[in-house]
DNA sequence: TATGAATGAGCTTTCATTCAT
DNA sequence: CATGAATGAAAGCTCATTCAT
């Protein structure tokens, strides 16, 4: 899980925005860690170093604070997505580019999919209610819609793909290895997070993206 | 969620039984409905119809109960996948047959995506110490490793393709999009569990799945 | 703690017998052990080998058993004094006689005094509703006045000496010292019951009583 | 059983103070009158007149509770023990004052000997995860030494006495009449607790160790 | 005589949340 | 901006006891 780094641009910030930011970590670790219910506010403070009392004057209440850890990761994600420039790149490595970020950035925040699977839990509640959430993700499908039609129009990749299904593949892949990798590594009685694993698996991502995009 | 059905063979089963296979099913839905921690022993006991205690004494605990339906879950999808037969069928057949059959299993199934989701959240704590389950999960590669044996020396498979990459490959492009569906429809604002989009993902998946296992 | 011997006299008790003395057993271990309100019903059954329905079947309630229990620890340490046939030896054998004796039943029999703690905890309940305890003890004390008696008109004891003080007092020097074995322990820092610190004991507490007894 | 008075120098003390103090005292009473088992958490907070929750708040837990109000019990003892200022009597006066101060205090503190008694039930499990207990202890043994040696030297004492020994025998013949009483009333069929027999078993209690302790 | 199934009541403990300052 | 004290509600779990056979 990755912890907050103090921003250099503003050298000393101001004491409030810190508890803010520090129970917002703590917070997203807990809760990737023990689901929404199984979190708990007393181990958030402790471990955000505040008072309980704190993260009610700040977030109202447990759900909020949920919500709001939600929206950070969210942008998170999405702000690293748009530092890709994969419109400047050609089509095939545009494509690849994505698939290893994707993968990449899913294996150095492992929260960020265990936070959406329990919100897929309580059926997206907390995202329903956030505007901020919805107007974050919809650039990232016109980008792919672009990069799809410059490859088809090359030649080089198959017709009729549906950005959105290409990108939900691409994110299944890796998201449910990872996800899961606890009950696969269990049924199938194999490490799957080694490097070695790791590895392997990116490149059978790559080649059942690619095989697919790619036109024969 | 499937109900359990009174088995004809046997028209008034002992009611331990009977007692024991209610709380299994209500402890089933609980769990998918509301995780491990966000389950409620009480409600359990009072949708399986029986006294809370009883819930104790024949399991023991919540998290021994919660070990219990995950053993009856693995159980019934093993199950239903070796009666698919897929040895017996031409090689592409066999791929496909397994694609329809993950997706549509998944559909009439959602409890069991929660629960595996629920499973990983607590590391497969549970599924690590039931040997009941280990057992069951070989078979099922050794079957695929043996159908793509069989469509590479036809010449119309890749060459290696490892089993597990792929069936981790099949699962993944069905349980992402439909286990992760409340944010994916949050996000992308549209509903993806209509007949139609559910049609048309299927159809993606066989694609991508096909496209990445038939030799050009 | 003693553990019931088949009586030779009867060969084959009957099966209902051997029930009910199982019970009692495992129901006196239970109670020395973890107290009237700690001992569990259920640990009874268990190690009595029997059913738990059983118990209320030949008891009728948890009470009703403890007041089994101890009435037959009584039996059992009453039936033991009478055996001392103290009334026929000279007086400062007599009662060096019984310091010895009640010091030693003592040692071999913890459960009885934590059984009579657990009794003075419920402030003799159980003991006040059966009148078979009652009757059990009174001859003992006629025998030691009588003793003391014959002491003093030997001139070898002390005058007015009263016969259930001295009897208290004889109890009390043994048990206190077993029955608070664990806090005094800890509280001294030295194992109070090894073979050398029990011997110890026993000399002084016959010193105390025989240099009270004794005229100067 | 003793209650708390409010002290006189600070008024109104801190609240946290207040209920906590009121919480060990209602809880000393409630294991005195019902056992570690049996003392119901429900009842100490109702007594206490605070809320359930603030107990396991500032204690932890029952157990934790426990060895709290039984250090609060010994720290008592030791300190009205120390007030007693055996070291500058005469000796025979001093083992006197002992004897009555013990007697006096376990019939003052009643509460003071069903602790011990749980604490015993439990083999001092509590006392010996508490070092604040332990270091109370020796000084009292000690003095008793210096007493005994003085009175030796004197040559009104009886030489090699063992201090702990003597001490152990003080308590035991006050301990057991009072910790017994309703055992021993019961079953001697006379009343223990008036305030005649209680004079009675002093002045018995005096004669046993003095007789005991004073050379002929 | 014996038992497996079942339970109502109540246990200790936990939790998110609020009060008072 | 911050906090220690306090709580109502409910959680998981336990217990002596009874039911049905």
């Amino acid at each position: 899980m990755n912890t907050t780094i103090a921003e250099p641009a503003e050298p000393r910030p101001r004491d409030s925005d810190r508890s803010r930011q520090q129970i917002l970590d703590a917070a997203r670790d807990e809760f990737a860690l023990h689901g929404l219910s199984g979190a708990r506010v007393d181990r958030i403070a402790a471990s955000a170093g505040v008072n309980k009392r704190l993260i009610y004057y700040y977030f109202g209440s447990k759900d909020d604070l949920f919500t709001a850890v939600l929206e950070a990761a969210y942008a998170d994600i999405r702000t690293a997505e748009q530092e890709l420039h994969l419109a400047e790149l050609p089509p095939p490595y545009a494509i690849r580019r994505l698939v290893e970020f994707t993968w990449n950035y899913y294996i150095e925040h492992p929260e960020f999919l265990s936070l959406l699977n329990s919100e897929n839990l309580h059926k997206a509640r907390h995202l329903e209610e956030s505007k901020q959430v919805r107007d974050m993700n919809t650039p990232l499908i016109q980008t792919l819609e672009q990069i799809l039609e410059r490859g088809r129009q090359a030649g080089i990749f198959r017709a009729a793909i549906n950005p959105m299904q290409l990108y939900i593949s691409i994110a299944a892949l890796a998201y449910f290895y990872l996800s899961n990798n606890y009950t696969l590594s269990s049924i199938f009685g194999s490490n799957l997070m080694t490097h070695k694993a790791h590895s392997e698996r990116l490149s059978h991502i790559c080649d059942v993206i690619l095989g697919y995009v790619l036109s024969d």
